[in-house]
DNA sequence: GCTACTAAGTAAAAAGTTTGAACAAACGTG
DNA sequence: CACGTTTGTTCAAACTTTTTACTTAGTAGC
């Protein structure tokens, strides 16, 4: 379900076409400002190929025109980009605060955004409400004139990799819901691109898609809230997102780091989330439900509970980034999520913890980069945006 | 390094060609006996296109055709096989113990095999040892007629994943070898492809590619010996080995699962190898390096403190399985090397685990299944031989 | 200001691949 | 033994990329 396609196993001649304008695409895309003979040469296609893609593709709004690039001795090329003007690309967040919507064009730019506070309650109600604000945001001004590519939805929970249905949300109480269904039995005007994902998994994919400075081959974001899920993103031309065969790869809350320790939601006995979560700070904490966790904590963070509450979660957290370097080893590592607000009396463990020991197997220098989202509020649902992108230029049909 | 190819970004329409040519090798190879009718219909090619394919690879001695099939009405289909008389791939690995040695068909038979054992020592004398031992396997008469298309080499270690370097190989003291270049140079009369990758990767690699019946999307092999280390394979239609920024994916065995806990050889503390490992096992129980680890165990199992050891190893063993499933979550995981042959006193309690607690999270009743591999001598080799064919079948190259 | 030079992009013929439709081959059935 | 059915092949047609030549647009030198 979503970004990974089944290759085409063979191809005919209108999919070479095909392959041939979504890498031309696909370069532009990721190194704004080229020419088509740059192109030419990167692509190992001809003037010719190139010249007559790029030409249906500035046909059909993909790509726009810009300056004259270098003049250094012959004729100058004209620089080519993404048309930022004629697509965009819808992108939305349920989790347990409620809904995160996004507009977005084809670099990622955020044309317009929502926010809508929701307490867990039954998919349709969700869907309802889901269903107004994209119809919302769909005719805002800044959306309203654009042709929209699709929509993609980020939920809190794993998701079945063969068919559209969320298997489980523990925060919001669902089980094996078929969400996208739902959603679009009440959008039916809107008969584009569809996916659901899971917001660990759309947050990475989003980070590493839409990154035109610093491209790596792989990434892992780690969404520390309530719970603690992550999402792996690896391969250059098209990364591809890990998923596992019953979409649980990336659910390191879950992997045991304490054998025998405290029981968890799951059931089993040491889960890292008993350590390092929004629902075992709170627990640790004696801190409800219904206010804010770092809102709660700051005035606290002088209490010897808190302090060692949060280092050892902070350690735990450490912990867990290690052995994903260990397990995965991605290029780099993302940590968003609402925990992070909590800042350094949780962060500073876990990063020390991590560059002390990143290095002991292999004894280099190199430093795997983490970096941290302080305001994480929109990054599923632009990375669900992301990979509407992907699925309408590398997937099936007749787009493109 | 090896068979993650960067998928060439466009295509000229040579490249068409060859892409329909593997898609037919592949479709064959994974269904034995497909007649050219089958193959249309399964790759969305038209007969002709098949047919005019087939006819080629049949040529080049990649297909024979074998039986009439199922005569059902019409005119019966001829059955397609990969030519089992025409190449061979070849395949070793070096370790600890000494160096082994496949010679294997198109299908992965082994077609002959060699094991020379061998103390630990420089890599030179080991790729002289090597070269000696692949000229002869070369020349062997099951051997001596056919065309080789290269040579794998699965190796201790993790392998950097951008260039053919071995970073680290602690049991055999290597550090930053580019063990190819060496056996190379000896060799050059083998002017095929070369690669070499770690050998634990090697091993799931050809797990799932020589596979025929009971294909699956993805395989973790955990390669259980004197260090444990796993390798990750994914995808349907070519499977992509997971490495990393360092080649360091898969490194389990260095996973934390006792923070603070013994001192490991990489210098941090609580790795999962002081629990599970042959070093940390003969270490508990003072076993010599000089005899076999299964064999010492046998007189003494017993004991009481052996007892505990092996079980607390096992525990250790399930519990990394565990954060595997829910890390990586592979369709199916293989458990190989030499710890395997100590039997059900460290299975026993590693399996238990995990059947009792895979299920916990999502709450159904699907079973992951692990498949005990009792006898791995050769695992590796081939899985490096079977990446020699998928790189000659799918890579860059003249091949096909 | 003119010419020479360089590189980018385009137009039309040429080459190569898949396709489509017709055809030949092989088997079972009545 | 004729008929229906399916497999596999043949060859002209369609389509895409390539090749080659040419136009375009700027810089540099005199």
């Amino acid at each position: 379900m979503s970004t990974n396609f089944q290759q085409h196993k063979a191809g005919d001649l209108h999919f070479l076409k095909r392959l041939n304008r979504s890498a031309i695409l696909e370069l532009i895309r990721r190194a704004p400002g080229m020419t088509r003979a740059d192109i030419a040469t990167q692509a190992q296609l001809t003037k010719a190929t190139v010249g007559a893609g790029v030409q249906s593709l500035l046909e059909q709004g993909w790509l726009s025109e810009g300056e004259l690039q270098r003049s250094g001795g012959g004729r100058p090329g004209r620089s080519l980009y993404l048309n930022e003007q004629h697509y965009v690309l819808l992108g939305a967040e349920v989790d347990v605060h409620g809904l995160r919507l996004v507009a977005c064009t084809l670099t990622g730019q955020i044309l317009t955004s929502r926010q809508e506070y929701l307490a867990p309650t039954t998919p349709e109600i969700t869907a309802d409400l889901l269903a107004d604000l994209l119809r919302a945001l769909r005719s805002s001004p800044e959306v309203a004139g654009r042709q929209c590519l699709g929509v993609g939805i980020a939920l809190p929970g794993p998701i079945d990799p063969k068919k559209p249905i969320l298997r489980l949300a523990p925060n919001l109480g669902w089980r094996d819901i078929r969400f996208l269904d739902l959603l679009r039995a009440r959008l039916p005007e809107l008969d584009s691109l569809w996916l659901m994902d899971n917001e660990a998994k759309s947050a990475a994919f989003g980070e590493l898609y839409f990154r035109t400075d610093k491209i790596t081959d792989s990434l892992v974001y780690v969404s520390a809230g309530t719970g603690i899920g992550s999402g792996m993103v690896e391969g250059n031309h098209l990364p591809l997102i890990s998923r596992g065969l019953q979409g649980l790869a990336g659910e390191i809350g879950h992997t045991v780091l304490q054998p025998g320790g405290l029981y968890c939601r799951c059931g089993n006995r040491g889960c890292a989330e008993t350590l390092v979560s929004g629902w075992s700070i709170r627990a640790a904490l004696g801190i409800a439900e219904d206010q804010s966790l770092s809102e709660a904590l700051q005035p606290r963070l002088g209490e010897a509970e808190v302090q060692v509450t949060l280092r050892r979660a902070g350690e735990a957290l450490g912990t867990l980034l290690l052995n994903l370097h260990h397990t995965q080893n991605p290029s780099e590592i993302v940590l968003g999520g609402s925990l992070v607000q909590i800042g350094a009396p949780l962060l500073d463990p876990a990063l020390t913890y991590f560059k002390a020991n990143q290095n002991s197997l292999l004894g280099t220098t190199q430093q795997v980069p983490i970096r941290i989202i302080e305001d994480s509020t929109f990054v599923s649902a632009r990375g669900a945006a992301a990979q509407v992108l992907a699925r309408a230029i590398h997937g099936p049909g007749e787009l493109l």
